[in-house]
DNA sequence: CATTAATATTGATGACCGTCAATATCGAGG
DNA sequence: CCTCGATATTGACGGTCATCAATATTAATG
């Protein structure tokens, strides 16, 4: 439970930039810094990186714990941070999870940077 | 002194995407943060829009505290954040400071996402 | 059902961050 | 030179964060 997910389907105002864009008003600048916080850490850009690299499109936890120098329940804790943030995609399947790109995800953040 | 930039203006590998990408190294991955630590917090994106919004193309101090609910020397303290992470410009003439964007920061921010 | 393997959660700890009050710096006028 | 106004710096404090060890959960398998 947890899927405000900062990167809405553009629900609100869809990506148009409105023109005169106001200055960003203070709830709209928190809820936005929240994508931002997710990409604030080393090894959770590193995290996205592999994924977005793996030709499958998916990685599960064990292919993720190599790479980075960090136990299992940190890369598990990063992970969640950028599930949350809407920019990953998990899926459970047996006992593995697997997690993808959200389709568009970096685009929209990137978005946000250009309408400031 | 410190302006390691983290957006230097590409001096290695110019923003190509040499194609593979091979899933981002520790050390990049960690001058890449930085940006995103910068971008991190919402009053630092409110102050990036001001400067950005205003016709000048830039902002004093004086009309930067006004906006954000926040003490002078706070609002220093974030736009130093910001200029040290290379996204804004600081000049100062006579008693005041302007701050503006550094021409195309927030393009080359934008590219690191597409390029993870 | 017991066991094992993969992943998630919890609790604790040390580091870092945002904010403020107080003070320092620095340029402009008088 | 002395004062004033604009901005920067310092030091302190509370909150958040990244990490780990230990434990819980969940699913496959024997």
């Amino acid at each position: 439970m947890n899927s405000l997910s900062t990167l809405a389907p553009a629900t609100d105002e869809a990506g148009c930039a409105p023109a005169g864009t106001p200055a960003l008003g203070a709830e709209e600048a928190k809820r936005k810094s929240l994508v931002f916080k997710a990409l604030a850490d080393p090894n959770r850009l590193r995290l996205l990186s592999i994924v977005k690299a793996e030709a499958s499109g998916e990685s599960c936890v064990c292919d993720l714990t190599g790479p980075l120098d960090l136990g299992q329940p940190t890369v598990s804790h990063h992970l969640k941070i950028l599930v949350d943030a809407g920019l990953l995609h998990r899926e459970k399947r047996g006992t593995w999870a697997y997690y993808s790109l959200v389709p568009g995800a970096l685009e929209r953040t990137a978005g946000i940077l250009a309408s400031l």
